[in-house]
DNA sequence: CTGCTTCAGTCACCAGAGTGTCACAGCTGG
DNA sequence: CCAGCTGTGACACTCTGGTGACTGAAGCAG
């Protein structure tokens, strides 16, 4: 509930559509940011998140899926993906990206509403905040920084996609499996031991000192970041 | 996340397409429980409730929508409404009715998979909350955390699966074969000394003090959690 | 092409957590 | 009072987890 009207993010490099869902979305009473190129809709989504976004399958710079990937890396805002192309093939790789839906032009303007309303239901429950601050740690997963007291420090891709992950469940429980399966892919859910070495590597760069405080071990099931 | 196997509910009352279904969903890992009628699939949701559940629009005692608008009445489960209907005027009834997606026939098996998973991610996160409280002890099944006056406590793997099953059938008492069979396994059913021990532990660790108050025992019986 | 840097994975070692066993004390019902 | 069941503390064994050093691969600049 953080906004009267929700904000909602347009991706689409035809001008025409473009122009119809602005018109169709703010006579449903939303608030329409509206990007020409994947570049531009990341930009826009990382500035100021939007509540949703729909997003078209065919773009200049890249196609809605890898969008949908990118945005998905740090916020769990409905994502609705629209194309001309019916192919199965095409609508599973969507889905399973993380789109929550996947509508075939050409559609009706009620249909879409109705799709956005239902997603946007859904997602009610879920606050989206993709800063999270905890006690002189500040992590931007929009941006892939990491500050602690205000000084940026590095991390490697495996060291920052294990804490998005954990900072995204933070307060839940996640177990090996589930770290591995999400970092490294579900062929290494066996593999614990590069995890116990990332982890311990992740600790030496962002716990204050001495004992973990913000990545908690649960032995013989897994990790948690304490929030 | 309540199961290793997800539970769907599937309301076909065309017999072919009601097969097929449960082919493709098993095939999928999901357990099925089928219906024919619109009230044996309210009874049987009602009975055991499932993870999710995929509608057809036309029934023959009642339309999907009706038992759309019924199930939600109680429950928020994601529900797939199927239709060989395309027309936009039922998709919109639908969706208002509760609905999280609506798929019109002919449709791929994976298309339905990949929308199947797509809208239980998304329930996966706002689920309605397993969360028990019990006077000052809170116990959180999702997040595999337990409280304590706000304090977190740990419990070693084999308490957590005790206290789980013990919460999850609380009020209802549990054989020392059950917890056995459940929390070690088949071959340890008679090895009701390691049992005792590890409730004596977790008492120790969320009993307030004294007197068990949560896990009661039932002598020459089992345990119980009291609700 | 070469050398440097960064990052990931492997291994060995040690500390410590988790578990089962056992002995013993307390309780309860007949 | 006795027999059987239960609770609990001590202890030893096993296995997991943290860590540092090393190897190898990939990327980059000169």
């Amino acid at each position: 509930m953080s906004a009267e009207t929700p904000r909602i993010l347009v991706l689409d490099d035809e001008s025409q559509i473009l122009r119809a869902l602005k018109v169709v979305l703010r006579e449903a009473g939303f608030e329409v940011v509206a990007a020409e190129t994947a570049q531009e809709a990341l930009d826009r989504a990382a500035v100021r998140p939007p509540q949703a976004a729909i997003i078209d399958l065919v773009l200049p710079d890249g196609d809605g899926i890898e969008v949908t990937r990118q945005l998905r890396e740090w916020s769990e805002m409905p994502i609705l993906v629209l194309s001309a192309v019916g192919e199965e093939e095409q609508k599973v790789r969507a889905l399973e990206a993380g789109a929550d839906d996947y509508i075939t032009k050409p559609f009706g303007a009620r249909e879409l509403v109705a799709r956005l309303h239902a997603a946007l239901r859904r997602a009610g429950r879920s606050e989206d905040e993709p800063v999270v601050r905890v006690e002189g740690l500040e992590i931007d997963l929009a941006a892939r920084a990491v500050r602690r007291e205000g000084e940026l420090i590095h991390l490697t891709p495996i060291e920052f996609d294990l804490l998005r992950m954990l900072v995204r469940n933070r307060g839940r429980l996640l177990t090996h499996r589930a770290l591995l399966n999400e970092v490294w892919g579900p062929e290494y859910v066996d593999d614990i031991q590069p995890l116990r070495t990332h982890i311990a590597r992740l600790r030496g760069k962002i716990e204050p000192q001495g004992q973990p405080r913000y990545i908690v071990t649960d032995p013989g099931v897994g990790y948690r970041f304490s929030s």
